[in-house]
DNA sequence: CTGTTAGCGCATTCAC
DNA sequence: GTGAATGCGCTAACAG
């Protein structure tokens, strides 16, 4: 049947802790037990019992990332980088020494989804848990949230954020990397009045997800220190963060109103839908319409012409994320940090016809 | 401390084999029993130990997803599409059920990674994996995959292959889903030379992949049907998938030969890098060279000009997985099945100049 | 440095 | 339909 630790304790002629002492590293074992042990384990094919093992040391070596769509690069990124973080490099042998088990959660955006994702990861008992992405404005998940992340937080779970604005009021998150997406949608669109546009669309993301809302802010901000806030609602549609939402919302923008002579998506994948949008209606980008996004996704520089967007270092971030989860990075003073986003001007975007 | 299920069996005044016999629901247990159990759970906040259920049970709920990189919607699709059916629909109060916990592992195209993932899934009991992706070409891989895979299965884990060819003589496997990439390539090569072009580039993908080597393999079918296989080398680029790598082996190729009227990409975050290329060398697409790509990822249609592709259809294919990964559905006859491509002509491609 | 002893928290026989 | 007892495989004190 399955070999157990025993069985490589008296192939090995040693006592079971005295395996599990090599197995785990962190005790001092004499050199030639230990290549004994060692080679006892390679003869019999042994693999550690997780479960058993978790269950002894009230630990786990799983660690979850959550993502909202793990379709979306802008979350692969993210969690890629972080996942190299925890995964350690592996010894080449493919036997898993002390490697933690780097998982990837996909939530979908749904907040039940999130929920049971994180109450499966406290079942079992995960060592770390990264939240990726904005929250959910809806004050009634919030709380829920708060008080299921300090449940795990007091199972010894440690919670990192990563491209989430903190939680109020909570020592349950080690660290959160927030993305200056209020600065960012900001200079953008500053950009964009620097180049004479006055009439600009918004392409936003779903309502109630914070980084809709801290970019769509940045804009306004933009707008009304030019003095430029008077039709903010008729100039902005709502939607996904996809493709065809982008590219169905700038429709809708065109229609209501033609005189735009830029828009500005809520992020690069909408900014493709849109530009499809645009040229479908017979503009030419930039000459007609000038189109801007954000991220700067992989694909951004290659779209004709090359996108306008703004820069989130998500790799670096998640891979920031992925050291603080594993406690390999001493924390940002307050458990707080703010990630810088660069614009990126390119040929998407020039001065508007006339 | 931490809340038992003694704990809950107190309170609930039942034994503790009746909490596990209503949290498991496989167990008759009358009705008033159960609610009185449910509401101690509720009370006391339990959430049961995972480990410790894992271990008596010698099962765990979770399911393994393997993707060669999370970063690329090639994976991210069928990875998304494989969780949803898995993970269940959850019953959208966070307190999971019966629910699997899928979770899906970033290999970075890493053999050694790939099997430390496969270790750490079989530490775990894992219940299933499903395996995304072409394999690598290596015999001597090849063999300590199936060595792994086969004890994996003997454990009791169900082994899916998503877009991955069958292992030949095994049964570790429950089912395999491969994608037509031979016959997709040889159609997309057949369509450009029914444009007319006779010099046609490929930038492939790292060649000891089989995904790599099926799709120049189609691609060389159909040029040998027509006739032209003498410059079958000079015309091929390998690189890494990856948009980087379409620039730069596209660069390459022009120089190498300048008179090619055509350029089939590995895939289609390859074409994007290649058209890049194409450009900055002051041609044009399609009128001076012609583009296509392989995937029909979703960016594809938006591309400048429409990137003329095959469509893998990589969410059914992820999903029927993820079903047949959870026993939902019954493995096809052999438990091989090939999933059709279809070649998608849209701008990028058209007749060669003169 | 190594062996012995006790559980970790739950699922599962058996009885009742 | 329910309770009592046993062991899953391992780690973590303790000794020595």
């Amino acid at each position: 049947m399955t070999v157990t630790l025993a069985d490589v304790a008296a192939r090995a002629r040693v006592s079971p802790a005295t395996v599990s002492r090599v197995l785990n590293g962190n005790y001092p074992v004499a050199a030639s037990t230990r290549d004994r042990v060692l080679r006892a384990v390679d003869d019999l094919d042994y693999v550690l019992n997780g479960p058993a093992s978790s269950l002894a040391a009230a630990t786990s070596d799983l660690v979850g990332i959550l993502v909202n769509d793990i379709a979306d690069p802008f979350f692969g990124i993210m969690a890629g980088a972080a996942q190299s973080e925890i995964g350690g490099p592996g010894d080449g042998s493919g036997r898993a020494g002390g490697e933690k088990l780097a998982v990837v959660c996909n939530t979908g955006g749904s907040p039940e989804r999130e929920l049971t994702y994180l109450t499966l990861l406290q079942r079992q008992r995960a060592a770390a848990v990264v939240l990726t992405g904005g929250a959910l404005e809806d004050p009634a998940h919030q709380a829920v949230m708060a008080a299921k992340l300090a449940k795990l937080a007091d199972a010894g779970t440690r919670i990192v954020f990563c491209g989430r604005p903190p939680l109020p009021d909570s020592d349950a998150v080690v660290a959160a990397l927030a993305f200056d997406n209020r600065g960012g949608g900001r200079r953008l669109t500053e950009h964009l009045l620097e180049l004479g546009h006055r009439r600009i669309g918004y392409v936003a993301g779903p309502l109630e997800r914070t980084t809709t809302r801290h970019r769509l802010e940045g804009h306004r901000e933009a707008m009304k220190a030019a003095g430029l806030y008077a039709d903010e609602e008729s100039l902005t549609v709502h939607g996904p963060y996809d493709r065809r939402s982008g590219y169905d919302a700038t429709l809708e923008l065109l229609r209501r109103a033609p005189e735009v002579t830029a828009v500005v998506a809520a992020n690069d994948t909408v900014a493709l839908g849109a530009g499809a949008a645009i040229r479908e209606h017979g503009l030419r980008i930039p000459e007609d319409v000038s189109v801007a996004g954000f991220d700067d996704l992989p694909f951004s520089v290659d779209a004709v012409p090359a996108l306008t967007t703004v820069r989130l270092p998500l790799f670096e971030a998640g891979a920031r994320a992925g050291r603080l989860a594993m406690g390999k990075e001493t924390p940002p003073p307050g458990g707080i940090a703010t990630i810088e986003a660069e614009l990126m001007v390119r040929g998407s975007t020039a001065p508007p016809r006339g």
